[in-house]
DNA sequence: GATGAATGAGGATTCATTCAT
DNA sequence: AATGAATGAATCCTCATTCAT
């Protein structure tokens, strides 16, 4: 399952911009598309503070003021880029919102986020970023993506009368998965100054994969 | 064993120090140890660009030009934060390196380290930020200390014959391993959001401290 | 008379505006004057270098770049709007030039003037911006406009024998004219601040009418 | 009368830098006063937005980032500015403010008024400015310095039985009062451009502070 | 006639750092 | 050891204007 925009780097962008030549709007969407995908790289590689608008514009092909055109500003630029990034998961939650809670549906949740996280890993880095602050803007994408996800995860661990984890040592599992998940995807650098390998490589995101399905599994049902 | 960077004009200033223990200073805490806290509790919140040499030495009670009396500059003193917090750790690892490896000694580091990182808690976020980053200072960190921890990980991992993980997955585990430690302590607002309680509490650190050693345990020992 | 500058691609938009009236544009007032409405209003309360262009074009309901259909930038806007406010008084000296200069003619111009402005307070206020400033445009207004209604104040003091203003007291005296009337306009804030009335309002606009005339009479004719 | 702070040009300065050198205070205060007085006059000249703090900076001989380390913004330079541009005439009220309201009382606050503002014809233009855009710290001059004048000129009047103002009139006659005092100072462009002289010329001032009195005379006493 | 996109110039402000005192 | 003053570099952003459509 994919996000329908532009992605990581310029060039999907050409071919794009082609597609739109034949739209309305000429340019337009293209260069808020290439702008964003800049913009989530850039911040989830130095952190908000650390990313100059102007490197932002300059790797889009533009100078800053014309990303004035596009966006209200820095604040708003970063927003934009988190809820362009985190939209995704709130249409799996409310795409599987139906289906009763089960550990097949959690499973297939967390097949779903690590999907995508695989594909953008800038997300992970950027939540990992927004969490470590706690700013206002994570705040709205715990409660608001998070805490369903969570929701899910604990009454998974509810309902399996096997779990090893106590009641209250429930939602610590659960947040645990949560490093794992975004740890895996964010901290690309750790990984690779440990083992020595390039943790999103297709080889090592496939093992991992394999790893967190395990691992889920695991959390889940384990018997000491 | 000592970190060997960040120590410009430390030496002197230790001594320095000193008399002015006696002599001015009212707490017993010196200049350089109040800057260093305050430093690490705000790269620790808003990271290192975010953070401004300024309101360092505001909130350690001079300016900032007196706060180059101290340390040579913004990169020495965050260079300097995170060798002390990080040195506690080099020392667990040449105390225990006599030990041969055992899932006893690892499971003895995994304590202190959870011991001082709950104490210490900016230690785990800056920890993250540089490792979300990937900077140069992060390397180093990786590689002297993790890098050690990680080895008796691995051997626990190896040695024992029941552990669910294939050879090609430890090193994913003792990743998933740091995650959980480290984003405890480091995603507080995480945890707080999403379930209303502050994991840097009393209650919820001794909690933490239980939850890790099982997960410690189910990790090492699991069977599907 | 006719002021000569300021007049870009006002002719042919004059046409246009024509076109349009029949055709497009609901209410009578035509595109070029109401950017010239707000852009007087504008400039007026906060001067030209406090007014944006976009400011002036999004109020007049249009965006800055096309403003540039009507005007062939900000100063030129400026000065149109300057010269479509001075013009009244232009067509009124015009007007009594046959008029050989008496009491009573100076008079008139005054009761003209007082007229005018109370209908345009604006243009009070942009001519006390222009003459604070002393700009280049100001300079035109000063002797085009301001000159031969002063040349008529002059004689009139002069052919009076009873006049208290010695003969180089008489341009202050003129001066002082002036400044009362374009000032009770101009600084509305100021007797709002001072009397807790709106100078503007109809009921003061008389009142000062009637004052002015009195106020004329003493400054020509006062014994000690 | 005088206000004791730097005036006009920096050569005065320079000899207040010579005292100041004695004195612990090396450079400070007399860079402040310089900034002070720099802003005051291009502040007077272009008006708030119209006057870029790089030129304050410049003209007072250092660069815009220094120029923070002695005002917080330009809105505090500012501001400081025309607070010390209306001290005086605080000062003034409260040095006679004992005195009971008089014909004499007022006579003599004109004649002070005039005098400061001859000697600082800036100022004068600032209360214009200001006056004109109505902002928020108008007001405060408005409400704080002007009104007490203001009171003492409406009490002459009511107390002189033979005023040609009718109560209802005489605040215009007040106003008219300002209008001709500060528009003297005010528009010297004006002034200029009219009668070809200067009005802040030695012996312009002079033959203005003698109209000013007769005006203030005629004000009061006139009859028809 | 209107507009979205783009931009060079400039503008206020912050920041890390230096230096004389 | 501390600080006020100073500054070059950089940051975010605004503005007037152009141009293709």
């Amino acid at each position: 399952m994919m996000v329908e925009a532009g992605y990581d780097n310029a060039n999907q962008n050409a071919n794009q911009n082609a597609n739109r030549a034949a739209t309305h709007e000429p340019d337009g969407e293209s260069t808020r598309e290439r702008i964003l995908d800049v913009a989530e790289r850039l911040f989830a590689q130095r952190g908000f503070a650390g990313t100059a608008v102007r490197d932002i514009a300059r790797e889009a092909g533009l100078t800053a003021p014309s990303l004035y055109n596009h966006f209200d500003g820095k604040d708003a630029l970063y927003e934009a880029v988190l809820v362009r990034g985190v939209q995704p998961f709130f249409d799996m939650i409310e795409d599987l919102g139906q289906t009763p809670p089960s550990a097949a549906r959690t499973e297939q949740i967390l097949d779903r986020i690590v999907d995508h996280l695989a594909t953008r890993p800038d997300i992970a880095r950027l939540i990992q970023f927004e969490s470590l602050a706690g700013g206002a803007n994570f705040s709205r994408i715990a409660h608001g993506w998070l805490r369903p996800i969570v929701a899910g995860g604990l009454s998974a661990l509810e309902e399996n009368p096997d779990t090893v984890w106590s009641r209250e040592e429930q939602p610590l599992a659960v947040a645990a998965w949560i490093h794992v998940i975004v740890g895996h995807f964010a901290q690309a650098p750790l990984l690779e100054a440990l083992f020595d390998v390039d943790p999103l490589s297709p080889d090592q995101l496939d093992r991992q994969k394999r790893f967190l399905r395990r691992f889920a599994g695991i959390m889940i049902a384990s018997r000491d």
